[in-house]
RNA sequence: GCGGGCGUGGUGGAACUGGUAGACGCGCUGGACUCAAAAUCCAGUACCGCAAGGUGUGUCGGUUCGAUUCCGACCGCCCGCACCA
């Protein structure tokens, strides 16, 4: 029998799921639905390893649940914004090559190429329901859904300091600020004043909170970094009198300290700060000081705590003639809480420090139970204890203070108890062009005016000129002059577009009916939503996943869905990597140009060796990427999308390697030999008559392999059913002899088996058995319980902990019967040697113990 | 600094709620087939030991008849957040 042709099985079978677009399309809704969805991509050109791994997972599961009998939607789309494409077309322009290529062109010629490359993969995905979010037919809904949350306050216009990456030149949310610098560039990030548009999202921070207890199916890393950045802390807010008699707000989670109180502390960012520093040059001179350490030093000048004495003194709530310095301190933030606290230096590291560094006191208010070493002159103490040296509070444990000192000053009407959270709203702006024009006009009359949805949608111009410094989009001649709406004058285009975050954030609702002529079409949606399965990194724990969960609710409160949660079970898988090489020179060198001889690394062809560094996630930069492409070319598809779910569970990262991709290759040989060149095996359907010794053997190997495997892939473990899948093939070698009925039951589950993980190799062995429909169309193998159950269990005999023996019993061996074999057992006997146990544990099926 | 996770053979990793540690793959060793090689097939492969036996899941301790699994301390690596009051 011939070699198994990867290529030309590929090529037919794609073409025949293709056509049979029953496979593909979810019809039948009398079946329970399953919606299975991964990241969509962003069209940089070509498809990497990351993603073959990201869609072959998809692609599995989806193929196991439909042949589990699911009605299963597995849709695909492209995330089509963003600022590679502008990069593109602006290096055309100045380069002066085809100079009339575009963001648009650019993104089109890239998804087409992908598209072929990930049918080339084999993916089983509904290629009908495909869209890309630079499609005007898909913007024109979003800017309606943008319109819609405008009219409920969930969009509103607000002036306020940015984050500005001073090399992509736009603004960016907190959740894109990584160290201070941005998320994309990796520029520091520079503080701007703008008025920009907002997501309430901060509406939803007690529930977006809240309901992640309930999003048991997502990885509990997620939900905890969601958590974390949501940030919820429950404290007390109330008002100081100062000197000046103003009052000032701070917030605190520890108001039971007060009464170690030895300052007051601005942000340099606080209006008072602000409107002290008109008439003061130094405090200017500070907060610049403050500005710099701020952003661009960040990480050089951690620990360093500055202050400046403001000179103004606020009043001990409690004490009216006790007076409190009120200074401005680098450490408070603007953005959090009121942006003013008060410092207790006893019981704050921070605190701490900026009282040791200024001489402020510090005075113990909290005692341990414990009180030995304590010392804060030395050190701050956080924990808990008893209240002291605290007037009323004295005696009292630390909650209890809290809630003494907040129902005084609430009755006072100077305090009230808050919640605060870290969580800011999403600045949704962009200074781009490539991007979702955002519907609003400027009118110098009527001020802000939203585009009427019949005018919708605003669209993208496709001239656009690159060669403008800031963005092209304000300085195209007319895109942003129009009437308004409102009184019919001229007016301005808003010139920003959305963060391409908003376009990822509602795609998995559009997808259960792209053509629907409202943003979603509800029965579709109520049908198919939640994403029973979505896959993605875990680089998206915060940022899509998050603000993916807030446009679900704000849709639902627009009335758009009756949805809270997008995605019920979310799974991260790990990256690829590869090794690193670099020459002498510290330059990186692709894998590709590498020759290994006797454990040593060396330029191809050369005597020059060169180093070999750790395995690290292929990027372009360290050079270590293996284009998919060229792999499936050399050991097929189905080679390549094993290797992505052998050996590695899938939320860990994977090492590529040649070895192991021709291992699986050989695989993929081996699987097609033993169907191939199976001889004596009776025609498909016949019955099994009863199996004995040797058959019955294999068809226990064949049965348990199905329960196995199939508990296996509902969990998504496909690394474990990649080992049951080589051990039933082990089984089928083993027993080549055997009855032909219950080899061909081995090997025919061996082959459904591997259908959603190699699918074309699949195909084309069921056609080899003799089958005349496509192994998609066929149900999942049942295993039977009967066979799964052996009729001997081998049970270990420990004699003090240790194994020395092992007793052959029928399962369900009672207790008085395993014990008397145990103690029966010759190598048993012999470790006892006539002692007399004290103590016999008994599992049943499982395990002795005799304790002597 | 705070929060979370992970440490198992030469190697990737198995081991369900505490119950025979090392499934399965890679690699390696030996054999068969071959003029030879590749491919394939068969056997072996945690460590020490000829063997009987002993030792083993980062280190130390604890709970238990029994611990890779539970608890405590420490060491190492990875990830997230970071002056959050």
């Amino acid at each position: 029998m011939a070699r198994y042709n990867a290529k030309e099985s590929e090529r037919k079978w794609q073409a025949a799921w293709i056509a049979a677009q029953s496979f593909l399309t979810p019809t039948d809704s009398a079946k329970p639905k399953c919606y299975v969805l991964e990241m969509f991509p962003y069209p940089s050109g070509r498809i990497h390893m990351g993603h073959v791994r990201n869609y072959t997972m998809g692609d599995v599961i989806a193929r196991f649940k439909r042949a589990q009998g699911f009605n299963v939607l597995h849709p695909m789309g492209w995330d089509a914004f963003g600022l590679p494409a502008e990069n593109a077309a602006r290096d055309n322009v100045s380069s002066g090559k085809n100079s009339g290529i575009n963001p648009r062109e650019w993104t089109y010629a890239n998804i087409a190429a992908m598209r072929s490359e990930l049918q080339a993969l084999g993916l089983a995905i509904d290629w009908t329901r495909e869209f890309a979010t630079c499609d005007p037919e898909y913007y024109k809904h979003q800017q309606r859904l943008f319109l819609d949350f405008y009219k409920d306050e969930l969009v509103y216009r607000s002036e306020a300091d940015v984050n500005w990456d001073p090399v992509d030149l736009t603004v960016l949310a907190n959740e894109q600020v990584i160290d201070g610098k941005g998320w994309r560039s990796g520029a520091a990030v520079e503080r701007r004043k703008l008025s920009q548009w907002f997501f309430r999202i901060t509406k939803y921070s007690d529930e977006l909170l809240r309901a992640l207890d309930g999003l048991e199916k997502w990885p509990e890393k997620v939900r905890l970094m969601q958590k974390n950045w949501i940030g919820r802390s429950e404290g007390l807010r109330f008002a100081f009198e100062l000197s000046n008699l103003t009052k000032l707000d701070v917030f605190t989670t520890r108001p039971d300290t007060l009464f170690g109180a030895s300052f007051v502390a601005l942000s340099p960012d606080h209006p008072l700060t602000e409107e002290l520093a008109k008439s003061d040059e130094k405090l200017r001179d500070f907060i610049a000081e403050c500005r710099k350490v701020g952003t661009a030093e960040a990480e050089i000048e951690t620990a360093e705590k500055l202050g400046y004495d403001t000179g103004l003194t606020a009043a001990h709530p409690f004490d009216p003639a006790w007076k409190l310095p009120v200074m401005v301190a680098n450490f408070v933030l603007m953005g959090y809480g009121t942006g003013a606290i008060f410092g207790c230096p006893a019981h704050d590291q921070r605190d701490w420090d900026f009282a040791r560094k200024y001489r402020l006191p510090i005075l113990p208010v909290v005692m341990p139970a414990d009180a030995e070493g304590f010392d804060v002159q030395q050190a701050p103490y956080v924990g808990p204890g008893k209240l002291a040296n605290s007037r009323f509070l004295d005696g009292l444990d630390v909650e209890a203070a809290k809630a003494e000192i907040a129902a005084r000053l609430e009755a006072r009407g100077v305090g009230k108890r808050t919640v605060n959270y870290r969580l800011r709203d999403w600045l949704a702006s962009r200074q781009r062009a490539w991007g979702c024009p955002i519907p609003m006009i400027h009118c110098a009359k009527c001020g802000v005016v939203p585009v009427k949805q019949v005018d919708l949608p605003v669209r993208l111009p496709d001239d656009l000129n690159f060669n403008v410094r800031g963005n092209p989009l304000d300085a195209h001649p007319t895109f942003k002059h129009t009437t308004c709406p409102s009184c019919g004058g001229p007016a301005t285009r808003d010139t920003d577009t959305l963060d391409t975050f908003v376009d990822s954030s509602w795609y998995f609702a559009r997808f259960a009916d792209p053509t629907a002529s409202e943003p979603v079409n509800r029965e579709a949606v109520n049908y198919w939503l939640p994403v029973d399965q979505y896959i993605g990194g875990i680089e998206h724990a915060i940022l899509h996943l998050l603000y993916a969960r807030f446009f679900t609710r704000a849709m639902h409160e627009t009335g758009w869905t009756t949805l809270d949660e997008p995605f019920a079970a979310l799974f991260t898988q790990g990256m690829v990597c590869h090794e690193t090489y670099q020459g002498a020179s510290g330059n990186w060198i692709e894998p590709a140009e590498i020759e290994k001889r006797d454990g040593k690394a060396y330029l191809r062809g050369t005597g020059t060796e060169v180093t070999v560094g750790h395995s690290e996630k292929m990027s372009k930069s360290k050079k270590n990427t293996i284009a998919p492409m060229g792999m499936i070319d050399v050991f097929g598809a189905d080679a390549i999308r094993w290797f992505m779910l052998s050996d590695s569970p899938p939320e860990r990262d994977v090492d590529w390697s040649e070895a192991g991709a021709e291992g699986c290759w050989k695989f993929v040989q081996r699987i097609w030999r033993l169907v191939s060149e199976a001889e004596g095996l009776p025609a498909p359907g016949t019955k099994i008559g009863e199996a004995t010794g040797a058959a019955l053997e294999l068809r226990q190997a064949t049965h348990r392999a199905i329960a196995a495997v199939t508990d296996d892939l509902a969990h998504l473990r496909f690394n474990r059913a990649v080992a049951q899948i080589y051990a039933l093939a082990n089984a089928i070698t083993a027993a080549s002899g055997v009855d032909g009925a219950a080899r061909r039951e081995a090997l025919e589950a061996i082959v459904l088996m591997v259908g959603p993980m190699m699918p074309h190799l699949a195909e084309t062995s069921w056609e080899a058995l003799g089958h005349t429909t496509m192994l998609v169309d066929t149900p999942w193998p049942a295993a039977i319980a009967a066979l799964t159950k052996s009729d001997t269990v081998t049970l270990a005999v420990q004699v003090n902990g240790k194994r020395r023996g092992e007793i052959v019993l029928a399962p369900g061996a009672g207790e008085a019967a395993t014990r008397a074999a145990a103690l029966a057992d010759e190598d048993v006997k012999r470790v006892l040697d006539g002692k007399t146990p004290k103590k016999i544990i008994v599992v049943p099926n499982r395990i002795v113990n005799i304790v002597v």
